[in-house]
Formats: C-alpha cells, structure tokens, sequence
DNA sequence: GCCCACGATTGATGAACATCAAGCGGGCTG
DNA sequence: CAGCCCGCTTGATGTTCATCAATCGTGGGC
C-alpha cells in the first residue's frame, strides 16, 4: 500500500472500530492489485474468494440474464463491496468490472469471516453495513417499482447534488450509457429523459448538470422524504 | 404466549443460537398482540419501536410514493421482520398492515439494539439475516429490470412450487391482486400473464396452480440457475 | 334462495418505453 | 491537421404495459 492508503482504509466504517491487532490480522492477510479498465473482476455465479475495497478507481456491478445486461451499482472509493456474498459464503449475484483503471484491496474471504468471528466491533461493523445496503436496495426498487424514468433521474440528479454538495451544479462521473443502465433505462431513453428535465430546471452540457430551478426540478420528481432525503 | 409458540420463535435462525439467558431478556421484554386484519401495524417514515416476528397469520410490506402503492413483500410466519430499521435505527422504509388476523411478538427496538451487544450469536445471526435479505433485494431488483412481466409471473410460481415442495401444484395464499403488486404489475395484466403462461405448461384454476408442463415453464420463464434456484 | 359486493377477467385504447436507423460532434490517432 | 471512431442524440416505429370500461363469477348477508 502506498503511504496514506492504509489510514484510509482503516477509517472506513467497516474497520474504524475494530480492535487494531485484528486489523493487522486482515490486512497483512490481503494484497493490494491494480486492474486495467475494463477488467472482469468476478463474474455471477462464482464462489466468493476476495472481499474487495476499491481504493482508487471506479468498479461497475452488473447483473445479467438472458442476454441482457443491467448496472447494479456503481463503486467509488474508498468502499467495500460484495460483502454479503462474503458474509453468507454464497455465489456472487453480480459480475464487476473495472471502469477505469482500479487499486483494489483483496481480503480472503475466509479471513473476513473468521476475524469477523474474533472481533465484536468489526462483526457489528459489518451488521450496520449490511443494513444500510439492504436499505438502499429497498429504496432502488421502490425507484424502479412506482416511478418512470424521468422521475429517477431527476431524483438522481438531486441525490448527486447532494453528495457533492449541494451547490447545484452536478459532474456525472460515468458515462451516459452506464447511468442509463443504472436507471433501468436505454441510452436513448436516458437522452429524452435529459430533454424532459431541461424543461423542469435542469441544463445538461455534456457530463455537466446545473440544476437552474430547484422547486422546479422537485416539482416535477417528487423526491421522497423518506427515501430520497436521508443519507 | 401458547405453548408450543415460544419453542418456535425460540427456534428462528434469528434468535436460535444465542445465549438462553439472554433469549429470556429479548422474551421477557416483550409481548404477543394479536392484530385485526386490514391493520395498518406502522407507516413508512416511523420511527423503529419494534422489532416484528410474524406468529401466525398474514402481513404485507409496501411502500408508496406519489399516490402509487406497490408490495414489497408478504411475510408468512414464523419470520421477523423490518430487522434492518431496527440495527440502523432509522426510520421505515414501508408501511406493514396485516392481511388476515394475525398474531405478532413485538420486541422494543432499543432492547434488540442492546442485547445483540452482549450476545454475539444474536450478532451474527443479524448479520446473516441482513445479508440474505440483502440478496433477496437484489434477486428482486435484477427480476423488475431485466424480466417482463409475464416472464417473472413463471418464476414466481416455479419458486413457489419449489418451497411448496415440488409438487407441482401450487396454491396462491394471497389475493391475486397482492400478487399483482408484488410482481410490480397492474391486476388486469396479472390475469393476462396467466393468460400468457396458459400457453406454457400451466393450467389455473383460482387460487390453484398446476404445472402440467415444468419443461415449457421453465423455456419460457428462463429461470437464472444462480438467482432463482438458490434458496 | 336471492341479490349484492367485490375480485377476477376480458376487451379497447393510450402512454411509456424499447428498438431500429440515421446523423451529430468531440477527442484520439496517424 | 485530417480522418475516424465512438458515444450521444434525434427521429420513426413497434412492443409492453397501464388505464378505462364492462362483464363474469362467486361467496356472504339478508
């Protein structure tokens, strides 16, 4: 690990709180990788040998079937994921790739069950996470259950902004492709979908959303309360 | 509580393997209502009072947004339910009413919150749970996005027939228009995608399902080997 | 036993979205 | 700097699904 990798990945929520012996434990177990973009890291189906922490790049979760394909998620650093199927030792629901290239910490899977075992922290650690990506998989496929497609991007929209503070102008780190993917939509629909908010208080130059009226955006995308508001 | 009910909730892989003194603190904490039908047990956007373990009867879970109601999922006993508000402490993500009569053991969340600190069965057994409904959310993401609907209709009943034990014949414990919620489509096409799957190896006749044609089904259903037959 | 209520079904129409097919434009390569 | 590749956009058309409306069938109440 390069200086100052490792503190950041000690601060993540999922190990800030364990015991540091145990910590060690982890990561002298793991190794860092660098992956080329568009790698396969693992594919659906497979057994779960690795956690993975994504410490600088950008990670795609997909799933497919039947031919199709659909983005379940899309990672930024620094985060785990796939923790679940690490947890319950069970076949991956998704495939990853690497959408740029991608630092990675792999932790044997059979370390994080096992230290998770030993250490009451880092096993409530892993409840909380796991709750919270269970929560937010409640809140994607309500998204997907009751809105069409404009709505979602207009609450993705205001969603990024908040993450990125709120300033109302908004960088979309993916391609247009991918985000449409990750709405459940197709590209051209994406494109109309952008046409329709321009119309609601948003204006789209490239990877550039500027949100121009914010009672207008919400307006029409009835962002929840509940499900849009928090986090 | 009736004899023979405590052994069964003390059974659930949830409060199985934990210390029995400190099963005795979460029993002794709570109680056993019995509920009306049609009862709305909690809103979304609560505040988590109560960890819920379904005894007997019949409950839904649904959100809504915008005027629109989906289901989320119908619980059957003996399970817990709405464990991930309870661990994050936040509020609901969907409303819950009883569909029939029911009887539930209501445990204060703050007591739940404390014993999985001191018992690190319970702990683990959180996780699990959390990482299985976890799965399960995103089994039912990946079927609203890449599957139409009368596609998932013939998953839904090849999953029911197999935890109906394989028989073949399947009975509907819900009303068809539930269904039609839960599998993210209107009644009228519900009773289309019957209509549809008539033509594939099903026959129906009210709340009876028989598969007269697995093969068929199946051809045109295209379970996914890791996500439907799983479980 | 009759009738009413209500869920399920069926048909007709319309909206939302996917698909197919061109064009546009910007960035990278030679 | 030219050319080309590729992602994005725009338009035309078709499919899937929702909506609206009417009818069927069954189980419960009077």
């Amino acid at each position: 690990m390069r200086p100052g990798e490792r503190p950041e990945i000690a601060n993540l929520p999922l190990f800030r709180e364990m015991q540091d012996q145990q910590r060690e434990r982890i990561f002298s177990g793991s190794f860092l990788q660098v992956f080329p973009p568009q790698l396969t890291l693992f594919e659906l189906g497979q057994h779960p040998d690795f956690l993975h922490v994504l410490v600088d790049g950008l990670v795609e979760l997909y799933a497919h079937s039947a031919g199709r394909d659909t983005t379940m998620r899309i990672v930024e650093p620094v985060t785990s994921f796939i923790l679940a199927a690490v947890v319950t030792d069970q076949p991956y629901l998704m495939s990853a790739r690497t959408l740029v290239s991608s630092r990675i910490l792999l932790v044997p899977a059979a370390l994080v069950r096992e230290v998770v075992k030993d250490d009451p922290a880092l096993m409530q650690a892993t409840m909380r996470e796991l709750a919270h990506a269970y929560r937010d998989m409640v809140r994607a496929l309500t998204d997907m259950k009751l809105r069409q497609s404009a709505e979602r991007l207009g609450n993705l929209i205001l969603r990024l902004d908040r993450r990125q503070g709120g300033t109302g102008s908004v960088l979309l780190k993916a391609e247009k492709r991918l985000l449409a993917s990750l709405l459940g939509m197709t590209p051209e629909n994406l494109s109309r979908a952008f046409g329709v908010l321009t119309g609601h208080g948003i204006t789209v130059s490239g990877p550039n959303v500027t949100i121009t009226d914010r009672a207008a955006l919400e307006a029409f995308s009835r962002p929840d309360p509940v499900r849009d508001d928090l986090v």
